[in-house]
DNA sequence: GTCTATAACATGATAGAC
DNA sequence: GTCTATCATGTTATAGAC
C-alpha cells in the first residue's frame, strides 16, 4: 500500500529536524538533507517548494506538539498563579527532555537573517508568546506585560540554552539540571520575589542612590 | 614608559574578536583571521601557540573590561541589594552597548565542545559567577544559590541574545531595548515578584519607594 | 630582539573514477 | 563499494626586514 503522502512528509521532517538543529540552515544543503531523509535532492522539491519552506516546515512541527502542551496549560479556569506554575512547570520539562528543538531555535537567533526571523515568529511563537502575555497581564497588571512574558521565557528557556556552560560553573549539582526543581525555583522567585518579606520584622529595605 | 610589546597583540585580538563573534570558532580559519590582521597564518605563531589560544585570549580580552565593571559593582559595602540594583544595570548596558561579547558566547554555547568550553568558563567566568553567587547567597539565604545566579544572568543576557527575534514578537516596543528600563523591571521583579503584596498596599513599581 | 613572509608538512574531508 | 586525486586547514621551519 502506498504511503500517505503525509507520513512521507512526516518521515522527512522527522530526520531534517536534528540535521537543521545540529548544523543551522546555511550549513545544511539539500543533497545532505536528502540522504537523511533516504530521497534524492530532486525529490524534496516534489514535497517542499524549496529549502526555505522545508526549514519552516521542520521548526513548524518540531514546535507542534509543544505548543499544544503550552496551550494546555495556559487555559482553563484555574487562578493566574496556578496556571503560571503550570506553564512554567511544562516548558521546563519539554526544555530538558529534548534539546533538539532549543537548538533549533539557539541558532535560528544566532544565523537566521531578519526575513527567516520574521517567518519563525509568525509561524511559531507569535501566538503562544501573545497568549502567556495575556496571562501576564491578568496576573501582574502592574508590569509591562512584555518584559515580564520576556522574563518569563528567558528564566526557562535560557537555563537549559546554558546547560553545556553550566556543568563548568562552580557550584552545579546534577540537580540544577532537573525540571522540577528549575520550575520550582522559577515559580516561587517569580511570585515570591527575593526581597525581604513584607510581614517580616526587620526590613533593611532600600536605601540607596542610583548608580552611575 | 615601555613601548608596549604587546601592542601588536591587542591589534591582532581586536581585529580577531569580531571575526569570532560573527562566525564561531570552527569557521574561522588561521588563514582567514590572518588576513583580517593585516598578517599572514604563520605568523600567528609568534603571538599565540596555536588557534586555541588565539581564541582564548579573544574572548579573555572582550571581557576584560566587562569584569572589571562588574566586579566595581559588587564590590562596596552598601546593602546588598543596592549592589543587586547596580550589578543588573551595568550588565544591561554592556550587553545592549556591544553585542559582540554576547554573541561571542552565545556561539560558543553552542558550537564549543566540552574542552573549550571548559577553558572559557575557568578563564573568564568562574570567578565572576562565584562573586555574583556570594551577592546571591547575602541577599537571600534561602534560595539556591547557584540557581538564583543562574536566573539573574538569564534574565539580563537572553534578553539582549534574543533582540533579534524579540523585534517581531507582538507588543514590543523600541523601549524594550532601553537598558534603564530593562535594568528596572529586572531588578523590580527580582526583589519583589509578582505575587499579590503581603501589606495589602498600593502596588506602585519599585522605584516609586526608593528614595532618589 | 621582534615581527613577518614564504614554503612546506600532516591530516582530514570531499569528489570523482573505477 | 573502493581507490585516488584534490583541496582546505592547522601547524612548523626557516629566513628576511625593521
Amino acid at each position: 500500500m502506498r504511503p500517505t503522502p503525509s507520513t512521507c512528509r512526516n518521515r522527512i521532517l522527522s530526520k531534517v529536524i536534528p540535521l537543521f538543529a545540529e548544523k543551522g540552515y546555511n550549513r545544511v544543503t539539500m543533497r545532505e538533507a536528502a540522504v537523511e531523509a533516504g530521497i534524492t535532492a530532486g525529490s524534496f522539491y516534489h514535497h517542499f517548494p524549496g529549502k526555505q519552506a522545508l526549514y519552516l516546515a521542520a521548526v513548524k512541527r518540531a514546535f507542534a506538539g509543544r505548543a499544544r502542551d503550552i496551550r494546555a496549560a495556559l487555559a482553563g479556569d484555574a487562578p493566574p498563579a496556578e496556571r503560571l506554575r503550570n506553564l512554567i512547570h511544562r516548558f521546563c520539562l519539554q526544555l530538558s527532555r529534548d534539546p533538539v528543538f532549543t537548538r533549533l531555535i539557539h541558532r535560528e537567533i544566532l544565523d537566521g537573517d531578519q526575513g527567516r526571523l520574521q517567518l519563525v515568529v509568525d509561524a511559531v511563537f507569535r501566538d503562544v508568546f501573545a497568549d502567556v502575555m495575556g496571562l501576564c497581564r491578568e496576573l501582574a497588571p502592574d508590569f509591562d506585560p512584555f518584559l515580564l512574558c520576556m522574563s518569563i521565557v528567558s528564566l526557562t528557556v535560557h537555563h537549559y540554552q546554558i546547560a553545556g556552560m553550566r556543568k563548568f560553573l562552580p557550584g552545579n549539582r546534577p540537580e540544577h539540571d532537573n525540571p522540577d526543581i528549575v520550575a520550582a525555583h522559577i515559580v516561587r522567585l517569580l511570585i515570591e520575589g527575593i526581597g525581604p518579606r513584607r510581614d517580616g520584622a526587620g526590613t533593611e529595605s532600600f536605601q540607596g542612590d542610583l548608580p552611575l
